[in-house]
Formats: C-alpha cells, sequence, structure tokens
DNA sequence: CTGTTAGCGCTTTCAC
DNA sequence: GTGAAAGCGCTAACAG
C-alpha cells in the first residue's frame, strides 16, 4: 500500500517562482498580488499539485474527517441514517469516518478514543451502550436520540411523543377501540422512549385502557408476543384489541407476520402502525414494511450535521425535536393510494 | 469543531522518563528494554496518549484509512457490505471512509481525487459508472464485481456463474419444469453478468428453452413485468412458465408481489428463487425476501479487504470468485423449516 | 539498547 | 504584499 511521490508546495513554488509562502497564500484563499496569484495556479495545473492533507492536519489539527458512531448499518434505520449523514457531510466538503459499534462497548470506547486524537473534526453519535463517560470533553459531538449525563450534549431526535400521539390518533381515525403498544426497549434511556409517554397521553386523553407489552429487548420476543396474544384472545378466537401501535417498524412487523399466521387479518382484524419509516430496499416510496410513524430521517441528518459544523461561537441547541410523519404501509385501514 | 490539545510523544517521553525515540521503539513494536517498555506503556496509559494520526501520516504517507465507494447504504446488500467491510477492517486496525457515490460521476471522481490525494491507503469500490480513467494509478484498488480496462485491478465477486446454474437446478429439483429469468441490468459490464451465462448454461444442460426479461434498468419495471406476464398467460389464466430466476431479490421480490396480487399462488403456482440473500432487517437468519442464491457478502468483505492490505510483495489475484448458497426463504417448495 | 536529531509538507508568524 | 523561518508530532537514521 505505497503511494506515488506526489509533487509538493515546494515545486509548485519552484515552478512558479515565487516563496512557499505565497502559495500557500493561494490556496487558502489569502490575497495575493494578481500577478503572483496567477502564476501560481499555473504552477499548480501544470504539476497537477494537491494539498498533503497529513501536512495540513498535523498544522491545522482539522481532518475535514467526522466520524458516525452506529450500532451497524444493516440495520435500515441505521443504514439510512448514515447515508443521509453522508451526503449532508458531503456537501459541506467533509468526509464521513463510518465506524459500527455492533453494541460492543471496546469498539464504541476505541472509536472514541481514536476520534478524540486528532483523527476527527467531530462525532455524530447514534448508540444505545453507555459510553457517556468516554466521550472527550472537547471535541464536538451531536447525538441521536441518547442523552447522556455527563455533559451537556447537543441532542437530535423526532418528536417521538406526539409521534406516538399520532399513532394513536390514526388508528382512532381508522375505526380502532382498543389500540395496544409493543416495546422491546435498550436499558439505556433515549428520547424515543417517549413514544410510550405519547401512547399513554393519548390513552388518557381519549379514554382508552392502556395496554402494552414493555420489555427490555431480548431474544424472547417472538414467546412474549405468542403469550400476550393467548392471553388477548376470547373464547371465540377474537382479539381484545384491534389496534398495535409497535415502538418500531420491525417489532410491528413480526407481530404482523405472527397475527397472519394466527389467522388474522390485518388490517381488517388488527390494524398495525409502527414507528421509524423504514423502506424494504431503501429507495422507493412504495416499499414500507407497515403503516408508521415515519421519522424524517434525511432532515434529521441534516440537522445533526448543521449542528455539529456550526461556527465556533453559536450556541448549540441541547435538544433539536423534529416532527414525524403517518404514513400508510398496507397495515391500515386507510388504503387505496 | 476544535480538538483539545492531545498528549505528545514528548509528553509520554517526559512521564516516563525515557528519550523520544524510544518511546517512538515502544509504539511501533521494536525492541526495548523491559524496564523502559513497561515505564513507556505505563506512561501512555496514564497520559490516555494515541499516536497522532497526521504526523505519522506525514512521516510514513499511511493513515490507516481505507475509502469505501459504493453507490449507497440504503439498499440492503450494499448495507451488508459496508458493514462487514467496516469489520474486517477493524480487525486490522484500519478505518473506514465511506464514500456513497449515488451514482453521480462526479461524486466518485470526488472521491477518487480524495483518496489519490495522500487521504486513504486504499480504495475498494463497489460502483456501477464508468470511472475506470479517474482511478489514481498508484493507489491499491480492489473492486467488487466490475472490471476496468484501463488497469490490472484485483477483481473479487461471487462465483455468479455458478450460482445462476444453481438456482436453475434448485428449481428443477423442487419440480419446476419451465423456469424464467428476469434481469434488469446496469449498462456497465461486470461480474454479475454471468448470473445470466449460468442459466443459459443449464437451459443447455437440462434440456430447457430459455426465456427470460433482459432489459437495462429504469423506472419501468413494473409496467414490462407486467407485459411479460400477459404474454405467458394461457387462455385459462395458469401461466406457461413455474419458476422464476431473478437477478437480484429485489426485482424477484417484486416479481413476486406481482404474482400475488395477479391471485397466483406462490410457491404453489410459480417458485421464485433471487440472487444476494438480502434481508429484511439485516441480522436475522430467518428473514429472506424470497428463495435465494446468497452471496457470502462477510467472505466477500473480508476477501476484498484481505486482497487490499496484503504485502506489498504478494502478487494479488487479478479475479477472486466465492461460491454462492442457496437458501430457502418462503418462495421455494422446500419449505417446512 | 538509548538518546539525539533531521526532516515529512504545510501553515503561520514575522520582518522586510 | 512578500519571503524566510519556526514548528506541528512523528519516524528513522545515527552516534554513543
Amino acid at each position: 500500500m505505497t503511494s506515488q511521490k506526489a509533487p509538493t508546495m515546494k515545486d509548485v513554488a519552484r515552478e512558479a517562482g515565487v516563496a512557499l509562502g505565497t502559495v500557500s497564500k493561494v490556496i487558502n484563499g489569502i490575497p495575493v498580488s494578481e500577478r503572483n496569484r496567477l502564476k501560481v495556479e499555473q504552477a499548480i495545473q501544470t504539476l497537477n499539485y494537491e494539498v498533503n492533507t497529513y501536512a495540513r492536519g498535523l498544522k491545522t489539527q482539522k481532518s475535514n474527517l467526522v466520524a458516525l458512531i452506529i450500532p451497524n448499518t444493516t440495520n435500515p434505520f441505521f443504514a439510512s441514517f448514515a447515508d443521509h449523514i453522508e451526503a449532508s457531510l458531503y456537501k459541506k466538503g467533509l468526509r464521513l469516518l463510518l465506524c459500527c459499534a455492533d453494541g460492543i462497548p471496546q469498539k464504541e470506547i476505541d472509536y472514541l478514543n481514536m476520534a478524540a486524537n486528532n483523527k476527527v473534526d467531530g462525532i455524530i453519535a447514534l448508540t444505545y451502550s453507555d459510553i457517556g463517560k468516554y466521550i472527550p470533553p472537547s471535541l464536538p459531538i451531536v447525538v441521536f436520540d441518547r442523552f447522556f449525563e455527563n455533559r451537556v450534549i447537543p441532542r437530535v431526535a423526532s418528536d417521538n411523543f406526539s409521534g406516538g400521539c399520532l399513532a394513536i390518533e390514526k388508528l382512532l381515525e381508522f375505526g380502532c377501540r382498543h389500540p395496544i403498544y409493543i416495546r422491546f426497549h435498550s436499558v439505556f434511556p433515549g428520547e424515543s422512549d417517549k413514544r410510550k409517554d405519547g401512547y399513554l397521553y393519548a390513552c388518557e386523553k381519549y379514554g382508552l385502557e392502556p395496554d402494552f407489552i414493555d420489555e427490555v429487548d431480548c431474544d424472547d420476543r417472538l414467546r412474549i408476543m405468542k403469550e400476550f396474544l393467548e392471553k388477548h384472545k376470547r373464547p371465540d378466537g377474537s382479539l381484545t384489541f384491534d389496534g398495535v401501535f409497535s415502538h418500531t417498524d420491525y417489532h410491528g412487523y413480526m407481530f404482523y407476520r405472527l397475527l397472519l399466521s394466527e389467522g388474522y387479518r390485518v388490517p381488517e382484524d388488527v390494524q398495525i402502525i409502527g414507528f421509524d419509516g423504514i423502506r424494504k430496499f431503501g429507495n422507493d416510496d412504495d416499499d414500507l414494511f407497515i403503516s408508521s410513524i415515519c421519522q424524517p430521517v434525511e432532515l434529521l441528518a441534516e440537522k445533526c450535521v448543521e449542528i455539529l459544523t456550526a461556527a465556533d461561537g453559536t450556541p448549540a441547541p441541547c435538544l433539536t425535536l423534529l416532527p414525524a410523519q403517518y404514513r400508510y404501509g398496507g397495515t391500515t385501514r386507510d388504503g387505496k393510494r
């Protein structure tokens, strides 16, 4: 892995017949006499010169690199988030260092250490392990969804509370009488917890009796869902609920498949609304897994980048909430389209 | 975006009471007295020291960064590939610069220029535009699937020919008599073209009449599929084919949905096998979209990294083909499970 | 082995 | 304006 010797600034200076510093000024847009600027630009052309990133980084301590720490890219939500982060950074001339932490705390810490040591200019983190205390104290960072106690860190998230509320309102609008809520959550608190708060609030507001699965995430999800289902079957086999708001599309889709396999019809017997708005192949508008409260992934990503790259003086907002929107995905009774 | 001053090698030397060079030796694994090594390691611990990448890069012209150029991360296959590339690089102490080219040639060229510009030690490219002539002449590179004419570049791919063949053999094994083939392909040639060759070869071998959709990829896929379907309906509504080998899971899944919407049963009336082995949520073993010839993504990624990072002397293989495997995903008659 | 030192290519003073 | 020169933190070559 060796790279060929590239021309240096010195070569350009010699070629142009000016001093080293003058070349540097031209490159960095610092005023220089018209005559010299042209000579330098000419020399740069001739030699096909490009700035050496390491030398510049060594001097300026800037790399134009931003680390994105996410669990993985295989989960469609993370994948989409990463994709939009990349696009936003690219627009600003920044590059993306992808760090998939896989939920391995050591790997997260490794990446954080690396980030702290002059390798990146900032961090965008979407993580579900407890790395708060490893976050370098003075590196710009924006976190998605999570909250760390040791330091005031700008957070970006969807308006999960309103989203949770909206899910129930939509289910009611489409004729549900008894919506339940399903969640398998991380042990670490985050903004997405408010989806449940939204559900509970909506229950209160519309006089519904709350009923839900709310367990720590585990390998036993399917068994837990099945048990829940059994407990909610009437003697005639019909269900005591007719709507499901799932904390994520993923689990909502699991529940959807379970219902189908037990002979229930969706959306006729039970309507389902998930959360996230993930798409099967990531591109079309018509390939939601289930009807969903869709996170505005593109806007969320842009907002993260915007806050991270805001001028040093600008105070970053502690929390930025963006609205999530309902979209039809086949498991609700507003079909047609 | 300012970073706090990190401890330097000088600080470590002072803390450990040894010379700068000694610290450098310890870090680079060059023999040093046991006593000094311990002192230095201790000091590194205490100061939480990490090597400054720019300084090292300036000296060595290495960055431990590898650029991955892919169209996006939202397509599940690319996402999975990126995920495994990241993991493989991480194991070798390398970091991943993610470049999503979105099929925008200018963006690909930008990234290639950057890569050439001392920023990365190597490139792994999975791309469908014609960037052959922009590839920096002396930077290590490995391409997935594609072939560029201007330069001998190591290629890694699945054994698409055998995979195509296998798809037909499986369909026959499960009782198909008339398997067709569906493809919407890029205008650029690549290894995956051999899936069709495999199909044609299998037809020849097993005495089948080839029949297929083979179009340049476009927005009109659904219309083309519908027309094809119409042409293959017998007067009684039954179909003249009973098996589908789709060039990708994506299009296979599209065709699957089309068949269902037209009232055909899968796998009873028509069996479908795709190619890629992409998973709905990227993690479980049971969430293929359709039965598929699965690319060994993890191995492919590892192989790319292995070839890219092979010692300078080692001649890289021009082409490395890894076997793809059939896996049940609900659209074939080997169900149960 | 160990310590000293000369740069890697660039930015950024600082005199001129 | 301009050019000379001092490092940024590290590696590697060298003398001890």
